[in-house]
DNA sequence: ATTACCAATCTGGTCCGACCACAAGAGCCA
DNA sequence: TGGCTCTTGTGGTCGGACCAGATTGGTAAT
């Protein structure tokens, strides 16, 4: 009973969402540690489990237990109180940003309510780092955003998916802005919306819709024309944030 | 050799920020990591050494260890590759923004450069929130800054420090603003900035200057005039803004 | 000399059992 | 009833061990 369970697989999660992707063995833990602690309905300031008991329940060691309830320290969901036990925190009020990008990458779907927030925020950054670039933008961050672009043709006439240029180009035009933190930040949203952006380009007539729109984008940032270039996100924008609407709706009338 | 360490106290982190505080237990070991990345000057892919090795050199168990370094690689700090090795990710650029949050609580101070940048991308996510904050304000969310603003006249007729009144009315202007995303956001902006905050408010001459302006935004969300509500934010951020670039003036002169 | 193969070694990933300090509660005694 | 001790439980830590896979170096066959 050393190194990796000698048990077929996992002692089954409990049916969580469907098809579950076999996800990465790294998160695989907090993955089923997250659903079992929104299952019991835990309040912020509820206790958890001992570590004791949580390793045991999730058939690991008490050091693998230990390391994601660290992750989830960190990311202000729990709290650790030596000699006193894990208590639960105000996610939604307190958990850091990386909260949800973690919650996405272990296959939790975000909330109909967190997704327009994360619709409404995003645009609110991206309108502000657009106009930023266009005004501060060097010879150097235009020539990143071209080679971006040049990509994006070659993986379009390979028929391939945009999803990964597309993320690219808008983080090439955030990093023209000058401000690494504001990177950050759109980071951790496009990590959040990677799965989604692989089925929104999975339809091929998206991919040159969304290129032309780069590329207008790239010539007000290159003329240097904030207001254009703001406008053009804008727009931009707008098509991808009716497909995340559809997609709530379709989601809430259960298909 | 057991449980904590037998010897004195810390083997001394090699003098970082002066004054460094008596870290959290919890936060001492990634303090002392995090110097020893940056000491060595590893560039974004280098090889970290190993995790036995780190461990004998920081005299903690390889447990120990590893539960750091699952906090850094949670925050995009580090990549961890099985049967290879640890290695440095482009912090700067993919690191997420709880990464800063993490190093501000060890004591690890912000570059002059992020500090332009964090107090860039509050102003931008501040004007938007208290805009949002205007518009959508509900009863509840007025009466809860109108506590706030309670608590914080008690705190200054009793000559404590606003600190915590001050963020805590920001952080329930954008709680007003309906978007808990965005709140996370903006929390996390916060926490970065605490101790910053609390020297700030040491001059007790500042506190009161800042809850007028506080009451003048207040006023401004109740009679939901986004535009008089943005006006009055950026007003009260320029005050906060040129303490950080006096600050940074100071720093540079080498006081 | 070149190629093919194999075994030693190193790495992260995991498990186990133990000990520590501290806090809270149970139980006992005065 | 009051005050005490002792048991129990908790997170925090340690050290040793095994595993699977990758790397590497040397060796044997070509």
């Amino acid at each position: 009973m050393r190194g990796k369970q000698t048990e077929p697989v996992h002692p089954v999660a409990a049916g969580e969402g469907l098809a579950a992707p076999p996800l990465d063995e790294r998160t695989s833990l907090i993955g089923r540690l997250l659903p079992f602690i929104a299952h019991r309905r835990l309040e912020p300031g509820d206790r958890l489990p001992s570590e004791r008991e949580l390793a045991e329940r999730f058939g690991v060691s008490r050091g693998a237990l230990r390391e994601a309830i660290a992750v989830l320290e960190t990311l202000r969901m729990v709290e650790r109180r030596p000699n006193s036990g894990i208590y639960l925190r105000a996610v939604a009020k307190q958990g850091s940003l990386d909260a949800i990008v973690l919650q996405a990458e272990v296959g939790i779907p975000l909330t109909e309510t967190e997704v327009r927030e994360v619709v409404e925020l995003r645009r609110i950054l991206e309108l502000q780092a657009v106009r930023l670039a266009a005004e501060r933008r060097g010879a150097a961050d235009l020539a990143r955003i071209d080679q971006v672009l040049a990509e994006s043709g070659r993986v379009i006439a390979a028929g391939e998916n945009l999803a990964d240029q597309d993320s690219a180009f808008h983080l090439a035009v955030v990093e023209a802005a000058g401000n690494h933190v504001f990177l950050r930040v759109v980071n951790s949203f496009y990590l959040l919306s990677r799965t989604r952006r692989r089925h929104y380009f999975a339809d091929g007539r998206r991919a040159p819709l969304s290129h032309a729109q780069h590329v207008a984008l790239r010539d007000a940032i290159a003329a240097q024309d904030p207001e254009r270039a703001e406008a053009a996100m804008g727009g931009h924008l707008r098509g991808v944030e009716s497909y995340w609407m559809e997609l709530l709706q379709r989601q809430s009338r259960g298909d």
